[in-house]
DNA sequence: CTGTAGACTTCCGTCGACC
DNA sequence: TGGTCGACGGAAGTCTACA
């Protein structure tokens, strides 16, 4: 598991808990929307600033954003 | 205060704390001299992965990390 | 609603050099 | 030890379009 792999699972799973479309993600955050399709497949990985954004849109915070990338990343199998 | 700021600040405060120069910071890192400083100045924001990278060689989280900035953004004087 | 592709601009991050 | 400059390759992030 990579770093933006984990970070791209839990961006998916704090939008739909919060039952946003990508499209809807994206305008709120001020993002495309081919963007944020390709950082919840892992292809791109995010700058300090965008974080700050998604995690403003999404109703939590960036360090809780980045408690959850962490524990994705230590989980051992 | 904005973010970039808000992060170079805590970089420099943490790096003190375990009394690293730039150019041990940036070694251990596997980053460049010149980008901790732009950093450190805010000129720069870092990336995903380059926050890991730094946590780890400042013994700390990258989600501890953004506590502290984020706590500096909430600041008002 | 989402994935992907290509072309594009802006910025990250490196490097050598000098103060 | 840290700040800065210029040049550079590659990656972030946008946009249009099609499946």
């Amino acid at each position: 598991m990579d770093i933006e792999r984990a970070f791209g699972e839990v961006l998916r799973k704090e939008r739909k808990n919060n039952s946003l479309s990508q499209e809807e993600l994206a305008h709120f955050s001020d993002l495309d929307r081919t963007y944020i399709s390709m950082l919840e497949r892992g292809k791109r990985q995010p700058s300090l600033k965008t974080i700050f954004m998604l995690a403003s849109t999404l109703n939590t915070l960036p360090s809780e954003i980045m408690v959850k990338v962490e524990s994705l990343l230590n989980k051992k199998y």
